[in-house]
DNA sequence: GCGGATCAC
DNA sequence: GATGGTGATCCGC
């Protein structure tokens, strides 16, 4: 059988580039008569010896470990076991191929390099030049003649350098991208007006309505329509037309740039489009999941996918096998989804390493700020709160807690994200993020303002969300307001919201590209976190642990809670507002004067701790008020295919025959494996 | 619910 | 000298 054909000897020899997998292994456009060998020695060379390489390292070693593992599996397979999953496949197949819908007509429209040529737009003397948009860490888009060298996205600026020496950088604008980027959607707009963008450059068009009432092919559409895109913005893309979705992402690759491929809504067409179709093109496989089915099952073309499907389920999930059988059979993507609600916000920075904890502690805080203010600009609160970490040899660690309430206050996200943080230290890192999820939009909330926790609480108890009685439970945050209780929401209410049409999901990619971030005088203070504004903190404080379930209330003192409680909780935070920084000192020797929070005269190092907390507070605010910070957080969108030098030159009509044969298509692609 | 990983852009 | 940021999803536990 052909497993284990994946190329013997990669381990290394004399030739060790050769199996160093860089990130970006899928070929793209304008990057064919590339000499491959000598970009991936540079690579190679380049990178060799870093800590960034030895993390790459490490992980194809896990790579590989799983791959060892499958082929394992797949050796205990019986007779039996086959011609079991056989059976589970094919039925499985069939029930694929009975969803098959060939009515729709899908579009999908990529704009060519698209930062690059809209640097080139704004800045003719650009035209011609090898371009890099991104920096010296990250390149975001190359232009066609950098891509000629092998410099292509997600490269990094100074490896661009070294295989093209006058390759000219430009920091991405991002602004001018959203501006382009809103003109192509005006186009989109007239001939789906659910269509959807699935980047600044990127859209699905359904134009099954338009070829009917117009009585035009879907080739005369992608005509019209990437004339007009021309027309309206100077910038050049391409298209694909399929009858899905899937099929049409790959499409517009094929003749990019200034292209279009068009795939005939037939069922024997598609299935010799997928026949020798590398499996890599396809959305949602990438670097790891190619070199897997390669390796253990020799699957490298989407058919092979349906010869070997009884393996794919012998050895991956459902939700797995199931993918790799639609892909086999040229299937995905024919109706319109509803359109998604946001299921996290995050932030994350990315510095010059340092184990200096009162920096780390700097950098959190205006992370905290950061994911505040996008958390309030879109009206959110959250209920997890997830730390990411890189450390100084690029490997990530991720930490959650999940909270009873929502928050969305500064105050309160850099309390429970200092408590993820100090359970990790010490530790010398290169990257910090912060994620909230489980969301809530603000204007959900069915009830007036303040003080309805119980109003809530009592309405709530018995709808359908509410099947945990102990999630029903207020907390207090730092300003002494309500935290929502999850009750708060019904399932009907989450529902509601959106129903938009405007698919102005902007999921682009942003990123960083100064990494100056303002990083003030240090003090050690904001280091001591403390759970002062948790509602019921004192037990948690008392465990004193630095273990993450110490700041989620623990289950005894949650469970415990009934109605009173609640009562309680209610009277207890209308007292325990206020707010006089610099000012704190302990009530009755017992209750802290600025929040209210109860410690008893025998924490006395968590006293400190609170002390120095509503300190550290305190100045933080002064700082924000007199420092305008330099961060030059510009967020720049990724990258389309390739380019066209000449955005003027007039677009080819599709119908003069510019396509590429689908056969020397596929040749391309296997050469750029 | 958490954490690691993968993927897209 | 130097390898990004945002968001989603899946899987195993």
């Amino acid at each position: 059988m052909s497993a284990a054909a994946g190329t013997p000897a990669e381990g290394g020899g004399d030739r060790p580039w050769q199996s160093y997998h860089t990130a970006y292994t899928n070929a793209k456009a304008g990057m064919e008569g590339v000499d491959k060998e000598k970009v991936q020695k540079v690579i190679y060379e380049m990178s060799k010896g870093s800590k960034y390489f030895e993390n790459e390292q490490r992980k194809e070693a896990l790579t590989k470990q799983k791959i060892e593992y499958l082929r394992a599996q797949c050796a205990t397979l019986t007779d039996n076991d086959i011609s079991h999953f056989q059976k589970v496949a094919e039925k499985k197949m069939l029930e694929l191929e009975a969803s098959r819908d060939l009515s729709k007509i899908w579009l999908h429209t990529d704009m060519d390099a698209f930062y690059a040529a809209v640097e080139t737009l704004e800045d003719p003397s650009l035209k011609g030049k090898p371009l890099a948009v991104g920096s010296m860490s990250m390149i975001a888009t190359a232009s066609y003649e950098a891509r000629k060298f092998g410099v292509r996205a997600a490269m990094p600026g100074f490896i661009g350098c070294k295989l093209c020496p006058g390759l000219v950088f430009v920091r991405p604008n991002f602004e001018r991208y959203t501006h382009y980027s809103e003109l192509t959607r005006k186009v989109f707009q007239r001939y789906d007006p659910n269509f959807i963008a699935t980047s600044l450059d990127e859209a699905y068009l359904n134009i099954t309505n338009v070829c009917i009432e117009r009585g035009i092919t879907g080739e005369e559409v992608a005509t019209e329509l990437r004339a007009a895109i021309h027309q309206e913005t100077g910038l050049t893309c391409s298209a694909g037309v399929a009858p899905n979705r899937m099929i049409a992402k790959v499409c517009s690759d094929i003749n990019k740039p200034n292209g279009q491929f068009i795939l005939p809504n037939d069922r024997e067409a598609v299935l010799t489009f997928v026949s020798t179709l590398p499996i890599r093109k396809i959305g949602g496989i990438g670097k790891v999941t190619e070199q897997m089915l390669r390796q253990v099952l020799g699957i490298s073309t989407c058919q092979e996918m349906l010869q070997k499907a009884a393996f794919l389920c012998a050895l991956f999930s459902e939700g797995s096998a199931d993918f790799f059988l639609s892909v086999g059979l040229g299937l995905g993507g024919t109706e319109t989804p509803e359109q998604r609600q946001r299921k996290s916000i995050s932030c994350e920075r990315t510095f010059t390493a340092t184990s200096d904890s009162s920096l780390l502690f700097d950098k959190l805080a205006n992370l905290a700020e950061n994911l505040t203010d996008d958390l309030q600009k879109e009206g959110l609160k959250g209920k997890t709160l997830t730390l990411k970490l890189k450390t100084a040899d690029f490997e990530v660690r991720t930490r959650a807690v999940t909270t009873r309430g929502y928050i969305n206050s500064k105050e309160d996200i850099l309390i429970y994200a200092t408590k993820l943080l100090k359970a990790e230290m010490p530790l010398s890192l290169r990257l910090m993020g912060l994620r909230m999820s489980q969301l809530h939009d603000e204007k959900d909330d069915s009830s007036t303002s303040t003080q309805k926790t119980l109003d809530i609480f009592f309405r709530s108890s018995g709808n359908d969300l509410n099947v945990n009685g102990a999630n029903v439970q207020s907390s207090t945050n730092t300003s002494g307001q309500d935290i929502s209780p999850i009750s708060v929401t019904t399932k009907d209410e989450y529902l509601v919201h959106d129903a938009g049409t405007s698919a102005s999901t902007d999921q682009q990619d942003f990123f960083v590209h100064d990494e100056s971030i303002f990083i003030p005088e240090q003090r050690n203070l904001v280091s001591y976190s403390n759970e002062a504004v948790l509602s019921n903190p004192v037990i948690d404080d008392a465990l004193g642990e630095a273990k993450l379930d110490d700041v989620t209330p623990s289950a005894k003192v949650m469970n415990a809670e009934k109605f009173d409680d609640v009562c309680q909780l209610t009277s207890h935070e209308a007292t325990a507002s206020s707010s006089k920084p610099g000012q704190q000192l302990w009530i009755d020797d017992y209750v802290c004067s600025i929040c209210g929070f109860e410690l008893p005269p025998g924490f006395e190092e968590e006293r400190q701790e609170h002390s120095d907390f509503h300190l550290a507070e305190s100045l933080q605010h002064e700082e924000t008020v007199d420092s305008k910070r330099p961060i030059s957080n510009e967020r720049l969108a990724e990258r389309s295919c390739s380019t066209t030098p000449t955005p003027k030159k007039k677009l080819k009509s599709s119908k003069e025959g510019k396509h590429i044969p689908i056969d020397a298509f596929f040749a391309k692609c296997n050469k750029n494996l």
